[in-house]
RNA sequence: GCGGGCGUGAUGGAAUGGUAGACAUACCAGACUUAAAAUCUGUUGGGCGUAUGCCCGUGUGGGUUCGAAUCCCACCGCCCGCACCA
């Protein structure tokens, strides 16, 4: 009998399925097309074991497609533009050209032992001339269109990195990447004029029925709908052309509870004023130069400076509010100007208690015991559903909820002239200017007479210069000596390139339509895009529910408006699973200067290290380099095979969430492959033709793994189905049927596992005699005959509580049913009689006494 | 603060409102072996009992239901997203 031996099988199968060719997608009228497509990588040098597991959690997904019939899409690219590969040439010398494109060798080489279905003469990097180069034809149309556009914006300035940040790329004011406090700089910058699509944004996620809710959720808050009043305070005697401040309310009803104005230090009117008040200039200075990290806000006090101005309420000329300029206003939200109502609102009313100001409430709650704001209390913010006695409402003393009495004091003040019902969205316009060199150049040009003037597209790919340095920080594109000096397309003089390059996120915003014609000559190719498009099922980490698939969504309609997607791709990805991480145990000792020192994996046996040394064993936590938490594939695979590195990503945990990996998981994985394995050559070559071949159960349970398996693959529920396969690896193990019943469940589990360990299921139909290769052939069906057992077992209830079980066929009447039941559990029902009998039929009985 | 999710054995987890703990890990026991490894078999939620069995049990407390891990309400704990957003 031969050993399951992983090396030499796996690399067998995979060059036979090159040699086959049965991964490369092409048309065919007769099949439905299905598209699976997982977050391409970043390439950094080495997949990880998130890799593993989500590219498995795709293969799996295509390669049951291709068995059931599908005409498979399942494609591999890679991210390629970036920082890391600016910070390696930065810190190892190098050129970021060369560092990328090893990486990615070295990446795919790592990849490809996986044995994935991918169709890899589709694959490209972003960072290839013949892609970034149709980013920038699709970015002219994109301009043409009006979809991006120039302005002079406060933008958020990484000084480590030496460039802007999208709003999307602050975290708690920090950069994304390098962690660094971002300040701001006002510069002239490219924008996607995504904040005009944020309603459309917003109202499709409805349709988005296959994505997780949570991640539609993130979006909708992200995008940030509000309804609610603009309209103005009367200045009174204010500076030079200032009669009035405008102001944004999403809660009109607590107007006649205001008490004073708040500004933002970047309002133009706090501007105005700072020219020729020195404090106020000082004071302004001060809050912008603050923190806009989590725990400085929280800690900020709310502040303000007196401007000495007085507005009119809207509502009652002799009322006069005074205006400050206050710390927590933020000019990039509505007007950059409030109103202080601070009854209902716990800000406003620490606020108005340091400077002293009024506190008037508009509504109040039923409850005797109420303290009020207005001696003490804290503001009063009830839910907007909750009834509350308005006391001075717009209509008078009344009981309403909070969305009645804003809705009707829109109606009341548009009414009386005073402002109007407006929405608003905190999505705001998605900067796109970077100050890097590795990156997709910006295709336009700055001509001295005819201004800025976007590049012809014969002209283009825009390639970026080979001979760049990076000895000191900043924009090598910058002060290259020759890449900027060109001539205008418009009329012909010398002109300067523009040095700024794309953010990388719109690499990735329109890949996945690039696969589906990855050499065309145009961004799309409209027929395969047609086609091809949309991709059926898109696989990735959460971390993206944000970014890039809020700028993929833009990317989508911009290409459908520009030509470069049928309007079917409207919404690009049909279906979206978010994947949880690999995990693993964190292994610390503490070191000689009292820090923690961690220790790989490989390095730590029984808890000790090799001399003996005991480590500290710390709660399992996403794989990171710098707490050596870390397990490479490369090396799960050269001990194990792909094979059970898949099966054991797949296993264990719901694929949405975070698996952990274990050495004795693995080791467990790989010895339940080699089982089969074994099983099926004792099965191969023996001979039992005689044995009683009526071992019907063998069969059947066949047949209901095929159904469960199918339903557990189809519904990400990969976990469920593994153990279900080894339910079934059991049950042919111990069974005694004849070598035909057992070769015939040999295969279906060869079948039913080809998607997870898609080398052995190929050895083993080879061993099993069947001819052409398992990952095309047709999926396996459960015969819904043999899934209905002829006897069943029913579960007697007593009032709720299991007494007994019969054996009952399938077909038994109701009424025998009942008989049966109540004479198994004389018993426990001790004389009494059963007021009702419940029969679930196939599933259980109660008896109600 | 706002929004969302989760809580089941020693562990990962399973369970269309219908036998809670499938499957796996770990542990324990047995078979094979001179021995070990490998392999195979069995046990394992808690408690009571010689036993057929009985009681308890899905974070806590209540509710709906013939029947609740699952639905509803309140509370506790943990996790995630957003956040001086007017």
């Amino acid at each position: 009998m031969s050993r399951y031996t992983a090396a030499e099988i796996e690399a067998n199968w995979q060059k036979a399925w090159d040699e086959a060719e049965i991964f490369r997608a092409t048309h065919s009228a007769d099949k439905p097309k299905y598209y699976v497509l997982e977050m391409f990588p970043y390439p950094s040098g080495r997949i990880h074991m998130g890799h593993v597991r989500n590219y498995t959690m795709g293969d799996v997904i295509a390669r049951h497609k291709l068995a059931t019939g599908h005409n498979v899409l399942h494609p591999m690219g890679w991210d390629a533009f970036g920082m890391p590969a600016e910070n390696a040439a930065m810190a190892i010398g190098g050129h970021p050209k060369e560092w990328t494109y090893n990486n990615i060798a070295d990446m795919r080489g790592q990849m490809k032992p996986l044995g994935l279905s991918i169709d890899w003469s589709r694959e490209f990097a972003t960072c290839d001339p013949e892609y970034y180069g149709q980013q920038q034809a699709l970015f002219l149309d994109m301009l043409k269109a009006g979809l991006v556009y120039r302005k002079n914006a406060v933008v958020n300035w990484d000084p480590i990195d030496m460039t802007v940040l999208a709003n999307e790329q602050v975290i708690d004011g920090k950069g994304w990447r390098s962690g660094a406090d971002v300040e701001r700089r006002e510069l002239t910058q490219w924008f996607f004029a995504i904040s005009d699509m944020a309603e459309e944004l917003l109202s499709a996620l409805d349709g988005l029925e296959n994505w997780p809710a949570k991640v539609r959720l993130m979006q909708e808050n992200w995008i940030g709908k509000s309804r609610g009043l603009q309209f103005a305070f009367g200045l009174i005697d204010g500076p030079d052309g200032q009669d009035r401040i405008e102001v944004y309310t999403t809660r009109p009803d607590t107007l006649m509870g205001a008490s004073f104005i708040g500004i933002s230090p970047d309002h133009p009117l706090a501007k105005q004023l700072e020219s020729d008040n020195p404090e106020l200039a000082a004071f302004c200075a001060e809050v912008r130069k603050g923190g806009t990290t989590e725990e400085a806000l929280e800690k900020a006090e709310k502040r303000g400076f007196d401007t000495g101005l007085r507005v009119r309420h809207p509502f009652d000329t002799s009322w006069e509010l005074p205006v400050y300029v206050a710390n927590f206003v933020l000019m990039e939200y509505g007007t950059g100007a409030i109103f202080g109502c601070p009854a209902h609102d716990q800000r406003d009313l620490e606020f108005s208690r340091k400077y002293d100001l009024p506190v008037v409430s508009t509504y109040v709650p039923f409850e005797a015991e109420y303290h009020a704001p207005e001696d003490g209390g804290d503001a009063y913010v009830p839910p907007k559903t909750e009834r509350v006695l308005y006391t001075r409402g717009f209509a008078g003393e009344e009981v309403q909820t909070g969305l009645e009495a804003i809705d009707a004091a829109v109606d009341f003040c548009e009414g009386q002239g005073v402002g109007q019902g407006v929405t608003k969205y905190r999505l705001r316009d998605w900067g796109l200017s970077r100050q890097r060199y590795w990156g997709c150049p910006i295709p336009v040009v700055h001509c001295d007479t005819c201004g800025v003037v976007p590049e012809a597209k014969e002209n283009l790919p825009i390639r970026l210069p080979d001979d760049v340095t990076f000895d000191i920080p900043g924009n090598p594109l910058d002060r290259h000596p020759t890449w900027r000096q060109t001539t205008c397309p418009r009329c012909g003089a010398d002109a300067l390139r523009e040095t700024d390059t794309m953010d990388t996120f719109v690499d990735s915003s329109w890949y996945y339509a690039r696969f589906t014609a990855p050499h065309a000559t145009t961004p799309t190719d409209m027929a395969e895009a047609e086609y091809w498009m949309n991709v059926d099922q898109y696989i990735g980490g959460i971390e993206h529910a944000i970014l890039h698939l809020l700028y993929s969504r833009f990317f989508a309609r911009a290409m459908q408006i520009t030509g470069h997607l049928p309007k079917k791709a409207i919404e690009p990805f049909n279906a979206l699973f978010t994947q949880g991480m690999v995990t693993h145990e964190i292994y610390q000792t503490i070191g000689d200067n009292g820090r923690p020192v961690y220790h790989l994996p490989e390095d730590v046996t029984d808890g000790r290290l090799a001399d003996g040394t005991e480590v500290q064993i710390i709660p399992s936590a996403k794989m990171s380099k710098s707490k050596k938490n870390v397990v490479d594939p490369a090396q799960i695979i050269s001990a194990y095979g792909a094979d059970t590195a898949r099966w054991f990503v797949l296993s264990d945990s719901p694929p949405e969430r975070d698996v952990e990996w274990t050495a004795s998981g693995a080791e467990a994985a790989s010895k339940h492959l080699a089982r089969v394995y074994r099983i099926v050559s004792d099965i191969v070559a023996s001979d039992d033709a005689d044995a009683p071949d009526a071992d019907e159960a063998l069969l059947r349970d066949m047949h209901k793994a095929i159904q469960a398996v199918s339903a557990g693959v189809e519904a990400f529920g990969f976990n469920a189905a593994i153990a279900r396969l080894y339910a079934f690896t059991a049950t042919l193990a111990k069974s005694t049927a004849g070598t035909a019943a057992k070769r015939q469940a040999a295969t279906a589990l060869a079948q039913l596992m080809s998607p997870m360990t898609p080398h052995l299921a190929e050895e083993l139909w080879s061993m099993l005699g069947h001819s052409g290769l398992i990952a095309t052939a047709p999926w396996p069906q459960a015969d819904p005959a043999m899934l209905i057992d002829a006897a069943i077992t029913l579960p007697v209830q007593v009032n709720g509580k299991r007494r007994a079980e019969i054996q009952v066929p399938q077909d038994m009447p109701k009424d025998q049913i009942e008989k049966m039941a109540i004479e198994a559990v004389q018993r426990a029902l001790d004389g009494a009689t059963p007021k009702k009998v419940i029969v679930v039929p196939g599933r259980i009985v109660n008896i109600v006494v």
